[in-house]
DNA sequence: AATGAATGAGGGTTCATTCAT
DNA sequence: AATGAATGAACCCTCATTCAT
């Protein structure tokens, strides 16, 4: 006996005689964000161009179609997923506000905890290496990292900076000017790991700790300072 | 003076009008770099996958064939254009020989060529891109960058550091054992020219002046060294 | 009764009007064999470099990429189909054990059936033709024919003449050797048919009983033997 | 300095020094028939499709364009290739008019002699197999063959057959009518031949001795022929 | 909601043919 | 006469996207 041609194929029976574990409405709520964490992998993986749309689905056990559900086109599913993982990232606006001690120390905890949350994580990481790889594609795709993550930190550093030197605890200096080159270690252990692939690893956080103490101290005896 | 499009393919009118310039010869021999130069241009701006062989053809004014000549597979393309552009780019040894002055003096000189020779130009920010876009695809890559841009200048920087320690010119600080950190900024400038492309210039010279002299004299007041 | 082409695609008017016969899933279950007998005649007139993908698709009034759909690569089509094709004609083993009468009258009998299966047999005759055109290009696939079709047909024969020559019924001699020799117009016919290309039609029937009579019986006079 | 434009860069000065072995002359005569054969050796290996014409010139140390300044196209050269083998080779005419004995001896002769201008010998077999692969393609070609070796074959073959008839020698059969399947073993060898490239080599000789045996003969007893 | 068969627009690669040297 | 760089038309194969089920 063929089914009647009228009635929808309707697979999914079993979850309507109460055998499902997760109900349709729910399982629809989810999927979005399931395929955007799909995404992410395989873009992060690949690039954009290489990464075929069947690549995500599969990655879910869905097929292609389904993803057309939810994404008009590839290209935006790829900008989708980029919001979608730069703003799922952990926020540092809570952190900075509970930062106690001198500036030079809550300088060096932001700095601590701004690493983790960029070069040491690795979704803001592959954020990073997509920034760079499509970055000529997808301007805003840049400028919504540099809203999310770097401006915040950046007016942070330069909020603690200038109270340090007000207060006299921070020399008055050039330096003080781009606050940014406290942060450059972060940069240059993230790319480090993008390009090794954990060939080679290295110690991010002594590499850190290295780099607040010398832009903290100097690499120059005090001594020497005199002249 | 272009040719006119109509003009008759006489073989030799541009002979006795004194057009020609370049022979055939001279032609082949200069197209291998060429299209390795073009190569390097269409998958700086667009990343291996996202390039056709045509656009890079195209870019010459040849036809994709004529790529096939001197290249078999786009693959093998990319990989002798990475090495073609690493190789061409400028080498550092020769300006390491020439530094002079007290350690700190020669480490700024070196940070300050290493920048010029790496963030300032194009070419070595653009294999960067590369490295950090298809690093996955091509370790060796990797590791050719490697070799020849920041091998060199860590070993000279490790070397001068252990120099300004012995004398007693520099601290002897774990910074000592990671002097990678001195060149963060260089990745910093990069990085951010790579991802703004050129929609926010940064004055890369000045930030680096700001880290090294971050990095020599230290961000806290001397005095708060005491102790 | 074709569709019109302006007809929307509405995906129940063919319902509607009883007009769609074969389901989504019915075409697909047919698809691979279609693909292969398409393929078969292609391959067969055209040889296998000079038959494009796309000529096979054309011929099923479908796409390229619906082909590859379902095999993977032109080569695997090729073999695919030479199997196929050489798997799904005729089976002689059946008619081979129906055989009655005399020895002479099997042996005749087997070789007519052998004709009707190869020779005569436009799908056999073909793959013939595929096997002398690609062989050196897959020794297998030789094998492959001389496996379902030569190897029983003369062991068939051997077997046959063993016994009549047990029999008393043939002569032993030479020939009872190489029973192939029996079988040798059947490749005559097949190889006049595969070059004449129909130009010049031969009645390969008579040319069939012409030769078993001869092999049987001989072409000199009886009485000449005696010498 | 350069050439004076008027003088053409003749590369062969050597040659004009006495430093040569061939002359030009000889050398221009000879190469339509050395690319001839170069031709034959590839289009019999890979076939039309598959043959490039880079590879005939390169059989002879030689380049495409110069294949081109003697024949205009591919397949220009193909069908010349096909006339200049089928004419070359062997001609039976001379042979067959040397053929002494009885009628029985005669027919026995010419085909042996048949056999090894036809199956036994490597040019004709492999013109056996563009025939069935590319016959479809040029008809002519097949045409070409028939008259130069197959008709005057069986021409002889019917005379001889007729001639013994009429002396009483040979029996008057419906054989007599078509005596094109005495030759039938030739075209099992050579098909054979064809097939296995030489994996399953066989005895062409006593095959065929066999097959005249049989034809001749006859396979069944001479005491079973008086019914 | 989900499927996956089908499409068709390319992109990589090959190769017959041309033509300046 | 010979070369071989260059062309451009195909051909194989892939994949984003659609749509009937």
């Amino acid at each position: 006996m063929r089914l009647a041609a009228g009635q929808p194929n309707n697979s999914n029976w079993m979850i309507e005689r109460g055998v499902k574990k997760t109900s349709r409405a729910e399982r629809k709520a989810r999927r979005p964000h399931e395929i955007l964490e799909a995404a992410f992998e395989e873009f992060a993986a690949k690039g954009y161009a290489a990464t075929r749309v069947e690549d995500i689905a599969t990655r879910l056990r869905i097929t292609k179609g389904t993803v057309y559900l939810y994404f008009p086109t590839k290209d935006v599913l790829f900008q989708e997923m980029f919001r979608h993982a730069a703003t799922s990232s952990a926020d540092l606006s809570t952190a900075i506000g509970c930062l106690r001690g001198s500036c030079a120390e809550r300088i060096r905890d932001l700095l601590l905890i701004a690493y983790e949350n960029t070069a040491n994580d690795r979704k803001t990481r592959e954020l990073l290496r997509l920034s760079v790889a499509e970055g000529a594609r997808l301007p805003e795709m840049v400028d919504c990292r540099h809203e999310l993550f770097i401006a915040p930190t950046l007016a942070a550093l330069t909020a603690l900076v200038k109270e340090g030197v007000k207060s006299g605890e921070l020399r008055q200096d050039t330096a003080a000017d781009t606050p940014d080159v406290l942060a450059s270690s972060i940069v240059q252990v993230a790319a480090w790991r993008l390009m090794s692939a954990d060939r080679e690893p290295i110690d991010g956080k002594a590499l850190m700790e290295s780099h607040i103490d010398l832009v903290m101290h100097g690499l120059v005896q005090p001594s020497g300072r005199m002249a």
